[in-house]
DNA sequence: CTGTTCGTACGAGAACCACCGTAGTACATC
DNA sequence: GATGTACTACGGTGGTTCTCGTACGAACAG
């Protein structure tokens, strides 16, 4: 038994690239999934973690473990464990030390997209451009 | 046969998206390739427009010309046929319109993964300490 | 201990993608 | 017309990815 965890809840650990680990082409493949797009957009809206099961997502529990899975292997997102749940945040600090201004350039890229297919797109019914948690970056 | 084109040389038009039908992830998709990356850089690197021949690709004709419809129908690149030739052009101005910056840090993320990996490669130490630092987290 | 919640592992199938070789089209030149 | 060049389309192969369902393990509340 390894007693040399000294933390006290998480020990559970989950293998993460260095810096030095990350490639450009993993981040830009892990970005180019909707689904983790995202996510990753959730996640650079707040400061904190989120659970997995914060996310509302139109897949299946395997499913998003698989989405997560490729984010962190990409080196986009830290995943830890506490307790049941495992809660993931962004690495935004390394990202932009490796490749400065990459992830913000997509954030804004995708909301400037989301924007403009909301705007020109959907005047169909009803609902106009639902106001459903508008993430401002 | 038939000869009701309109134009001189060089009518055989190639389909492209419009700036509206260009969409984000099509276009992370796309430079997530390394041999498309290259061939972006290449692009950027340049004013001028460069036929497919001048690029020098480790795959066959067959894949290279999937690699630039790839690009062209993502709305990446513009090609346009020149006698024989087809001319390959980056779409620069259209895709800072639609995502600012994005192209320019991709580029810029490029040619800093490849100074780093060239750098720190060989050399068994130098100024990064070692690739994985453990995960503290 | 029992049950619940949260996430993982294991198959497994469908879809996609990169790659190739061959055959064919379009253009320029002779 | 014949030859050569530049690229494309088609057909196919092997590998990866996305997706699911089911079964399992880990933490926690009773």
């Amino acid at each position: 038994m390894r007693a040399d965890v000294t933390d006290t809840a998480t020990t559970r650990a989950l293998p993460h690239p260095g810096p030095a680990e990350i490639r450009l082409e993993a981040v830009l493949h892990a970005l180019s999934d909707p689904i983790r797009l995202s996510i990753v957009r959730d996640l650079a809206g707040t400061p904190d973690e989120l659970a997995c099961s914060y996310f509302d997502l139109p897949v299946t529990k395997s499913t998003t473990t698989h989405h997560f899975r490729v984010l962190r292997e990409a080196g986009v997102v830290r995943q830890t464990y506490r307790g049941t749940a495992k809660m993931n945040g962004l690495r935004g600090e390394e990202l932009e030390g490796l490749f400065p201004g990459l992830l913000d350039s997509v954030l804004t890229a995708a909301a400037a997209e989301e924007a403009r297919r909301a705007g020109s797109g959907p005047p169909a019914d009803g609902a106009a451009a639902g106001p459903d948690r508008a993430e401002a970056v």
